[in-house]
DNA sequence: ACCTTGACGGTTC
DNA sequence: GGAACCGCCAAGG
């Protein structure tokens, strides 16, 4: 193996490390409740990184991680708005998948105050321990 | 190797 | 509130 290729390809494994561990973070989002990038960025361990939250759910398998399924559509941005664009496909799935769970969109936008998920320690402990 | 593009976020005005 | 700005970094061109 070249040395490139084989860094390369360690690089490449050090990503979807990454992306794992955002999808279990995901999953342990109760139903009902939302969470922002940087919230799940910060509890995946990876400070910072908002954005790579969203390239993570954009990769997400489509059976879903380790047998369960991901609820990306949990994940919404700080300001608590659903970041695709109004009236796309995918925002139109996202805010149904939402309401279908008691969750209020009006617009794009749902109440932090209300349903924003606050992880116990339990959870936490559960999220870290992957 | 350089540049652009994001499912973002905190600060500042 | 909201808009402009900047920092962030993985992917793709």
């Amino acid at each position: 193996m070249v040395k490139t290729a084989d860094a390369a390809l360690t690089a490449a494994s050090a990503v979807n490390e990454k992306h794992k561990k955002i999808w279990q973070t995901v999953q342990a989002i109760p139903y009902g409740k939302v969470a922002c990038y940087g919230q799940v960025a910060d509890l995946a361990g990876l400070p910072g990184r908002a954005r790579l939250v969203g390239k993570a759910l954009g990769a997400v398998p489509k059976g879903g991680w380790r047998g369960q399924s991901v609820p990306w559509y949990r994940v919404i941005n700080s300001q608590g708005k659903i970041s695709f664009a109004p009236g796309s496909e995918s925002f139109q799935q996202q805010s149904d998948l939402l309401q279908d769970e008691q969750v209020v969109v009006l617009g794009a936008k749902i109440k932090l105050k209300e349903f924003q998920w606050q992880p116990d320690l339990a959870e936490l402990l559960f999220v870290l321990k992957g």
